[in-house]
DNA sequence: AAGGTTATTGACTGCTAGTCCATAACCCCG
DNA sequence: CGGGGTTATGGACTAGCAGTCAATAACCTT
């Protein structure tokens, strides 16, 4: 830069500070189906301008950890973070005055509990619906929508349901935990066709064991694998496939 | 935990400082298509440990501007910024040893510029081919994949392809843009019947005048909006359809 | 053994997108 | 002015994905 663009850049906005330091913490929208319905976690302030409103996990990021260390310390104050299946960054805000008490820069996380892990929480911490969400502190609510399209999105076309669903299940549990954390309706039929036929889950060849409900025992599924994974099908305008090889 | 796991953070890290502020940089990865490559604007550093290395355009975050003011000033300095058709948050980066001189946060953004737009640049400054980069300052290659990997996946199910496109283009215009920012084969084609069909595209009605090369002239198109929008069809699992109203 | 309940499978359909080829509309040149 | 070169356009054909539905399977209880 340097010499034709100095990089002073405090000189072309004479009213501002140069000071570049600035407060930062970290947040986490931490999901998690239970009950027929996506749950995200929330604890409650006690004091301070949001009183009595809900709040997103997180806590201020310490100058010698980096943001996914911060997330993960400051979660296993909330949770058993062995229970998380995933966690991805999701973005940063940085309105002025995204809290009342000054600049604070926010970077936020979206974290996945798989449906059958209970959590021991603290006594001001709890789950809430994501489609009751009640009243929540700064621009929390706004962040906690931001986890949650993410989710949905990232359910089509990647294989992030393993991150939701137990390590084995049933084609109708995991149309239960689809249909909850996409908010709509789902058919077994269907959601279980298109994961096999993408590799995604495949049949451990056990069955339910024939006991409780009546009705035929269900095939068991797992995940076949439990990191993250693009659905390529879903590259439209793909490049053209080479040749088939004489390999085959 | 919480209870059975106490942490005032602190109290488990003694060695740690518990001053939250960090210098914080916004960068930015501004990518356009010409001369039937995508390219990345780059500047090159003229001192410091990564001598002769060539960065992302960017600088210190300001104390009372936004992430997204910090990095549109700052890009001001290198491109007319009149020129970017789409600008998003990519991600922050936080390693601790990211930068040698000390902990550095950096926010990525990523900035599209239309493949007709020629901007002056200042004389440390070069557009470079993606597929052939030079030597990059500290994470600066990292982070140029991370927004080349953006771009390519939202091409497929967004109508991104107005930032990269000229206002009106033909087919075959827009074959080779999108043939240049996806680095793969595409058929001019198939890629105008699945842009018209999305309806991101429309016929203008006119034509490219019979003049130059010789050939049948062109018909000429525009992309509907020039603010980005996700393709719903890509949202497999979708909702199911509500019944037909008896309006239509 | 009949009837209720849940699971699984296969058939059928519509739609998307990939490929290929015939035709259209221009140019230049003889 | 007509033939041949060049680029553009549109139609035909195909494969595969996903949505729906109904028939069948495998358990239960009475």
């Amino acid at each position: 830069m340097s010499s034709s663009t100095p990089r002073s850049a405090a000189d072309t906005r004479p009213g501002a500070t140069t000071d570049p330091s600035t407060d930062h913490e970290v947040l986490a929208v931490v999901l998690q189906v239970t009950d027929a319905a996506l749950h995200v976690l929330l604890w409650q302030h006690d004091r301070g301008p949001a009183d009595r409103s809900w709040a997103l996990p997180g806590g201020p990021l310490m100058s010698d950890e980096t943001l996914g260390q911060s997330v993960a310390r400051q979660l296993a104050q909330k949770v058993d973070v062995r229970h998380l299946a995933h966690l991805e960054q999701l973005e940063t805000r940085s309105d002025l005055d995204r809290d009342p008490r000054g600049r604070l820069l926010a970077t936020a996380y979206l974290g996945l509990v798989p449906a059958d892990q209970r959590s021991i929480l603290p006594a001001d911490t709890r789950w809430h619906q994501v489609e009751a969400l009640p009243d929540m502190a700064f621009d929390h609510a706004s962040i906690t929508s931001s986890g949650v399209r993410r989710l949905r999105a990232k359910l089509s076309y990647t294989n992030l349901g393993f991150a939701l669903a137990p390590a084995v299940f049933t084609a109708s549990e995991l149309q239960a935990v689809y249909q909850a954390a996409l908010g709509h309706e789902v058919s077994a039929t269907n959601l279980k066709r298109i994961l096999v036929r993408r590799e995604q889950i495949a049949a451990t060849g056990a069955r339910t064991s024939p006991g409780r409900s009546g009705g035929r025992p269900a095939a068991e599924y797992r995940f076949r694998t439990r990191h993250i994974e693009v659905t390529d099908q879903f590259a439209v305008l793909r490049p053209p496939e080479p040749p088939r090889t004489l390999s085959e």
